[in-house]
DNA sequence: ATTCATACCACACATCTGTGTGGTATGTCA
DNA sequence: TGACATACCACACAGATGTGTGGTATGAAT
């Protein structure tokens, strides 16, 4: 139930323009391939509805939209046995979706870590956190918050029925949440890129 | 030169759609904002269009693009000063770019981290790291290796000449990179996720 | 031998879509 | 006062676009 060479072509000029932020007509997919029907375009996109990478929205323009499975993916490895090469199909735990994580449905931003304030949740002076825009949070989320107009990331706690933002390092002092500090939004991912 | 309510509105909703993945048509702007007539959706285009908002490509159906004024990618916040809103152009320190970061030109795996050898550096249990797949490294480099049918996480030092594998814990003993002992891959990025 | 998926083609047709050419009314700025 | 931007409307039209209905040929599976 996989697809063709022919299959995959065109899935990857499809993804290929969605990702320019425009999908193809399928008169655009025929000229790429030199078709000279769009009937043959139309075979190849029920091919790849049949097959779940696309979505067909009837009626419309350029309404091609691409499946979670047509994604771009990298596998993560879980546990890796002895004896058994590295990226042996047996050791894919999961997929990671990149178009799905930064998907822009929503307000993101990413946020320069300064300080030292979260190394103990594992946030280092200059990762990047990937924060979604929210004025407020769960207790136990990391959130990126303005405290007397600084802006910094902290942990929000519930104390007995008061909120509080605490840093992951005890140099640094707790703060309650009040009028004078304010949540931006919610960490979700926090990146750090090596040479 | 900046945006009225009413332009900035409509901007908001063709961002919205092509975030979605499907720019609107001249009409469905119309529906959107109850406009009799298309002549109507074409003044505010040309008028974001003189602004700098967004580009048109001539005779093609939904082809509305963004400008970076109108801000695809994700930016990137840097230090946030005093009395500014946190999302304010001028604390755009740069954008990030998806698309370079996970290219998969190279052969690309995320790898899920056991166990706390390498917390000194901030990397936790259960982080994922993205690995570029080489069978050598530079020292600092921090590298997935294979130690004896097990794979983990170590930092490649060069002490005097010789070639070490040393974890960021000193609860971890350090060991020397020989036949036993071999690189799979450098980490090029470590990724935390939250709920 | 028959069914099915693949891999193309030709052509017609309704409607979607961008474009063009007009119009009215309001407010701002010089 | 005149020029200009904003904020709408009406309607026509060519061409873009998805869809429908046919067709041929090849190869694999039953």
């Amino acid at each position: 139930m996989d697809l063709t060479d022919k299959q995959q072509e065109v899935l990857m000029f499809i993804r290929k323009k969605v990702r320019e932020g425009l999908p193809p007509t399928i008169r655009e997919i025929a000229a790429e391939f030199s078709f000279s029907s769009t009937g043959t375009v139309r075979d190849y996109l029920k091919a790849l509805f049949r097959k779940g990478y696309i979505l067909l929205n009837e009626k419309k323009s350029r309404a091609i939209e691409l499946t979670e499975k047509a994604m771009l993916t990298i596998p993560i490895l879980g546990s890796v046995p002895a004896g058994v090469p590295v990226l042996a199909v047996e050791n894919v735990e999961d997929y990671f979706n990149v178009d799905k994580l930064f998907s822009q449905k929503e307000e993101l931003f990413f946020l320069r870590v300064r300080g030292d304030s979260m190394i103990g949740a594992g946030i280092m002076p200059d990762d990047l956190v990937l924060v979604k825009k929210q004025p407020c949070a769960q207790s136990e989320d990391i959130v990126v918050c303005r405290i007397d107009d600084e802006v910094t990331v902290k942990i929000l706690r519930n104390r007995e029925g008061r909120l509080f933002l605490e840093p992951a390092n005890k140099n640094y002092s707790i703060i309650p949440l009040n009028e004078n500090s304010q949540i931006v939004g919610k960490v979700i991912t926090a990146i750090r890129r090596y040479v």
